[in-house]
DNA sequence: TGGCAGATTTTA
DNA sequence: AAAATCTGCCAA
């Protein structure tokens, strides 16, 4: 009945997709089993006028996924021992990116929970280190592509999901450069957004 | 070639 | 508040 997102979901604008990804579903096949969680929080990441984005100073070894054909994953590894996720949606040569910040855990929680040596269900995927600790993956999937193997993004209204969001936009967090850009986006009302939401526009 | 800041998380 | 510790950039 579903399948998975295909090529032309992140032939967009980044920031659309950035919007677009909340509320569906990344889905991981590991050898130790499979996992789910709903994407409930993500930021843009932009080649042009932002001094935050890692293809903004040239292509490096490390970054050059991001520079590659969209719908493929840029996974790097920040402060030399967390990695982070994110969705490749600018033509090749336009390093543009969505960074998926927060999950839902919606299938494979126990794996979840053996994986990040907790079983406190709010702090399993409330991150973007946390959230690749949670779920298994690793640096190898660098450069993978999302639309058919272990690791696939699925539609929203799938694994019992609704097709219908609330978005919230606020400045991204954890930078310096380029902080004041509204590009972050996450679910109104989920409960487990990286940081604690700002009075006003709770996550609660 | 050395120092430092960085799209983070955890513990004191 | 500070450590853990990889990558890339910039200054000597």
């Amino acid at each position: 009945m579903f399948m998975a997102l295909q090529k032309n979901f992140y032939q967009k604008d980044t920031v659309v997709v950035a919007q677009a990804l909340l509320g569906t579903c990344l889905v991981h096949d590991s050898a130790q089993g499979k996992t789910v969680g709903r994407i409930v929080e993500t930021e843009a990441y932009l080649f042009k006028d932002d001094p935050a984005c890692h293809a903004s100073r040239g292509q490096t070894q490390r970054n050059a996924a991001m520079f590659g054909p969209p719908g493929h994953a840029y996974i790097y590894l920040i402060y030399g021992m967390h990695l982070c996720f994110n969705v490749v949606t600018a033509p090749v040569g336009q390093g543009e990116a969505v960074l998926i910040r927060a999950l839902a855990p919606v299938e494979g929680i126990p794996l979840m929970e053996k994986r990040r040596g907790t079983n406190e269900i709010q702090k399993l995927c409330n991150g973007p280190g946390k959230l690749m600790q949670a779920m298994g993956m690793r640096l190898e999937q660098n450069g993978c592509e999302l639309f058919d193997g272990p690791l696939t993004i699925w539609p929203r209204n799938s694994h019992g999901g609704s097709c219908k969001i609330d978005v919230v936009e606020t400045p991204r967090i954890g930078i310096t450069a380029g902080a004041e850009l509204p590009l972050r986006f996450y679910l109104k009302g989920n409960r487990y957004a990286s940081r604690r939401c700002r009075a006003g526009e709770s996550g609660d």
